[in-house]
DNA sequence: CGACTAATAGTCATGACGACTATAAAAGGG
DNA sequence: CCCTTTTATAGTCGTCATGACTATTAGTCG
């Protein structure tokens, strides 16, 4: 048996531990994903979740956090959300030796620029649509990853998560059309988003902003709650296991 | 930056992985779930989750399998409910070394023995409710899963795999009732069981079990579906993290 | 000024659900 | 043997959420 009494030094197999990030953002109505290039076998050329070992003295979650600071080169990730999806641990996932990988999901919400500064390798936002097959075992990752996100959206507020921080009712349909690929009727989306408490408050200064044709849209915030009852359900989705 | 680019045998700190199993099953209306006393420090003397190392050569997911087979004493575990849970990675959470494990949540249908045979280390099954502090952070496991379980049963079929082979609907609902620690209207539960298409479907045999007192109960088994649209939601659970 | 576009305000029928009441089929006690 | 208890099953009723629409308002663009 293999019970964790008494380590032993030898009794088990070291494994390199990393986390790798799938991370998503709404930009012009498509979803899009953060990647980077490999330069090295295996898998040379092809794009890959960002990612890294998880140091001796941090938790995969604060590796996760510094991996996302530095990857998108933005300073404060804080107010970002970021949630562990699952661990990935098939012994041939990486070909070159035994790598257990913590997967999280993030979401970006206001689209920042597409990759700053002199690093070559800089990560990139890549159309979700338009993704290759990556490197290792991201397209499995990055797959879970989607379906987690899209479920989240159903019963909880994490679309807010997508949009900057004063946002109109139009855009934040537009987050759960282009994650979930579907389109949703305009008015009931309204009736439902409005009827839920604690989902959006409306800005008060009756600010209203005007981007381009039509009529002005009101302006709303995140609201305090964090879960959605009832949730907002996917259409046409009868039995999704 | 710590990329998995160009892996150097010492640019990462090696960690063990094990798993630990947060089994759970209902027995008697009480909600039970499977622990192991340690017998050595550190917390010598206290509940612990069954788990062990994951070895050289096997995902956690097949670590978690045998794991189950192993702390249960139960030869065929296939066709049991186990499924991953999260990851948890601290780098305190073991005061020996770095551990980082791999949380699965499992589903005992038909409550088996207490304890088999002679193994003397062998798990037992408490009450969810009267279990003290566990050694490490198997408290926050053990409540994660708790937490993930009575999710589940609110959208997907899940709760059939609580019970045995065949079962009555009084039993399912007791199911949720211990799950959740929550009664349940006993007509709206009928309704909305048989209402959802491939949640259960009637022993042909027009079969009926006499138990005990009271009017007997048609047997169902489990239907083909896995996901329940709409979801069965805990009752006045309003903002629920 | 008028077409176009997008936001907002309704309407209406259907379906799901919570809270009940009523009936049926067994066991057990006097 | 009847009557109470117990549990399963059947059905009712009002409310609320929702999908599918239609209508109105308030801006830009030509």
């Amino acid at each position: 048996m293999t019970t964790p009494e008494g380590y032993d030094k030898y009794a088990f197999e070291p494994f390199a531990v990393t986390v790798d990030l799938a991370v998503f953002t709404v930009r012009a109505g498509t979803l899009q994903v953060l990647l980077v290039e490999r330069g090295q076998e295996p898998y040379a050329g092809r794009w890959a979740l960002p990612g890294g070992f998880v140091l001796p003295e941090e938790s995969a979650e604060e590796a996760a956090w510094r991996e996302l600071a530095e990857e998108t080169g933005v300073k404060d990730v804080s107010g970002l959300h970021l949630e562990q999806l699952r661990t990935y641990s098939e012994p041939g996932r990486d070909p070159r030796m035994r790598v257990v990988t913590v997967a999280f999901a993030a979401l970006f919400p206001d689209p920042p620029v597409p990759h700053g500064g002199g690093d070559a390798a800089q990560a990139q936002w890549l159309r979700f649509n338009a993704i290759g097959p990556l490197a290792f075992d991201h397209d499995r990752i990055l797959a879970d990853a989607h379906e987690r996100v899209g479920a989240k959206l159903e019963y909880t507020c994490l679309a807010t998560s997508f949009c900057p921080a004063e946002f109109t009712l139009g855009e934040l349909q537009q987050v759960y059309e282009t994650v979930w690929g579907t389109p949703l009727d305009r008015p009931n989306f309204r009736r439902k988003v409005l009827a839920t408490p604690g989902f959006v408050e409306p800005v008060p200064g009756a600010a209203r902003l005007t981007g381009g044709r039509g009529k002005p849209a009101a302006l709303y915030r995140a609201g305090g709650a964090t879960a959605l009852h009832p949730p907002l359900l996917r259409p046409t989705t009868e039995g999704r296991p």
